[in-house]
DNA sequence: AACACTTATGCAAGCGGTTGCATAGTAGTT
DNA sequence: AACTACTATGCAACCGCTTGCATAAGTGTT
């Protein structure tokens, strides 16, 4: 049995009301009272059944998470929800801080297509949202938002209607990390792109595409249906064929940026010598590899944070201005990119 | 306002006790009423509150999962965290299919040293738990065990007491990697060990010393306080220079294996040529590595599953008698152990 | 001393379900 | 026709907590 808030009133001999008063900073208690609930509630090891509160207050406390389940079979693969601990963890962190608990669950393509609403939301197991990853559509982002809930958006962003949201800064990446590659001389930069349904995808192209126009550049974009590492590969061995002049490459992700490398081993072309390679994300691999990857950084925990810390706003105080949340990226220097640095930039 | 079982009720000119028994599936309701409320159900979407079900079931039809937040700083960091998106999916999936919904934590060093119970354990959030990872101390467990909850632990076991786990076999991985070291003629192997309270470590270790004794070999151990890229390299630098003539290393995962394969580099000895190299883990790392690191590959997804199913069948029914699950591990060759095959083994 | 105001606390209803028990209706037996 | 045995359903209590309202005690004013 379960200690519940009559045993620590009876024990303080007070009524329930009271405890309850005291546990939730009600006012009107006096200072003796308190001191002897809080006293014996410590005594107890009593902690307030959350689904009774849930009950009496319709708050939960629970907030959902939302990944998305992308379909790649291998484990070993490079998918994106490897990179999501971080985020995780920080939206964690945060929640936590404020009281609140993570629901986690994962949704496939399917899913997502016929709209389905995970049980989580119609149970009303949780009073907020946070959504991970560009693969959600607007349609499936709408059909939760008219169930009521606040919602946060994780690298992704609805246009028609105002959602809330934190991202990275993209383009500002993208047009860093080729800005970079302009100063190394090149005049031929390929862009490989993810799905153009992806806002990642879109955003760093149009940074590539403003850096580019700048220079006066003339882009060249080739459009990959997934970003692991192999189809980088063969959109890369491709485009050696089609654009045989071109000497650099701003990959989507790391994991493009690799198959990219890869593509050029295979046809005989040195990188960073002929053929200069950019990344994005700055996972782990990207630093491994030979040769290390430029790249462009996202501090995805603080992403996580924030989100968090967002939810938390919408939920506890309403009829808030939407706000869409950019976190700065960082280029990350190291020598696929054509740079001889020697210090290792972890 | 939502919609309760009272609106189901007053629709389908029944009362609501009657729509409970339909929807939980409760014997003594004619065909024709059955029928009637499952379709007012579906016309009013409705979807019974979890917390009220909760509290009256004393039920929340809630896991918890418990992750270990490693302390490293550095967003790239060859945290373990990373690998575990693929356990977290593998049970959501199997809780999905069993109608229970996943709660996710992550606890630092500080709160198993201290004992902390999560707060979604202490106001009773949860039917049972998941803890991943072989940093949770057996004190640490046990206290979690006298919350009267079912506890399943992943890559993790105690001794002393059965607790239900489920976990990768790895003495055997590290045999049979060892083995296959022994057979390209090696003699002078080295283990490289993570600490020894963590369990993988240990079993690890263990496959490694049995493979060496049966080859009628002497082991030699390094111990390292972390696993990550860095520690391996230092590591496998000392090593090098106090047993001069090895010329292979086992290491007790990936990262160390990239920083053993760092350190041979740096000493100017050629990998796998003149050291020949093995990880554990097969992580993507593993696989865009040059060289390619042979490794034994763990299926956590899998893992994720058994652990979820486990949990499951503790909650729903008691006095089970505690079970060790192992799953089996593959030897994935590819070129740091010296073999030389062309097909690109994924 | 009577009155008005505070202040501290308790009572009881209600949150939205579930479930033991009572009961009306129906069918089966004699 | 009277009695028994089910079957299908409703009533009401209860799960543990919160909260509006009532009330008792205390304080100050005239």
């Amino acid at each position: 049995m379960t200690t519940t808030i009559k045993d620590v009133a009876a024990k303080a001999g007070v009524s329930p009301s009271t405890v309850s008063r005291v546990l939730n900073d009600r006012p009107g208690i006096s200072p003796q009272t308190r001191e002897r609930v809080l006293q014996v509630t410590q005594e107890l090891d009593y902690s307030p059944s959350a689904s009774a509160r849930s009950l009496a207050t319709a708050h939960t406390y629970n907030v959902g998470y939302i990944g998305y389940k992308y379909t790649s079979s291998s484990q070993a693969d490079f998918r994106p929800s490897n990179v999501t601990s971080n985020t995780l963890e920080g939206i964690d962190e945060e929640l936590t801080r404020h009281g609140y608990h993570m629901f986690t669950t994962y949704v496939d393509k399917e899913a997502v297509k016929s709209l389905n609403v995970p049980n989580m939301v119609r149970q009303g197991r949780v009073d907020g949202l946070i959504l991970n990853g560009p693969a959600f559509s607007p349609r499936f982002i709408l059909r939760l938002r008219n169930k009521g809930l606040p919602i946060v958006l994780v690298d992704n962003l609805l246009n028609e209607t105002s959602v809330d949201c934190v991202l990275c800064d993209n383009e500002d990446g993208a047009y860093q990390a080729v800005k970079h590659l302009i100063g190394h001389g090149h005049e031929r930069i390929l862009f490989l792109s993810g799905p153009t349904d992806w806002l990642s995808s879109r955003e760093r192209a149009a940074g590539y595409r403003c850096a580019l126009h700048e220079a006066g550049l003339e882009p060249h974009v080739v459009f990959m249906p997934n970003t692991i590492v192999d189809t980088g590969r063969e959109a890369m061995l491709t485009a050696l064929e089609e654009y045989p002049d071109l000497t650099a490459v701003m990959a989507v992700n790391d994991a493009t940026a690799v198959g990219a490398i890869r593509a050029c081993q295979q046809a005989g072309r040195v990188v960073p010598d002929e053929v200069a390679v950019v990344g994005f994300d700055d996972q782990l691999l990207a630093q491994m590899h030979t040769p290390p990857l430029t790249t462009v950084r996202i501090c995805w925990h603080s992403i996580g944070v924030q989100a968090a810390r967002r939810v938390v706003d919408l939920i506890e105080r309403e009829n808030q201005i939407p706000i869409r949340m950019r976190l700065a990226v960082e280029l990350i220097i190291r020598q696929s990119c054509g740079c001889h640095i020697t210090s290792n930039t972890l």
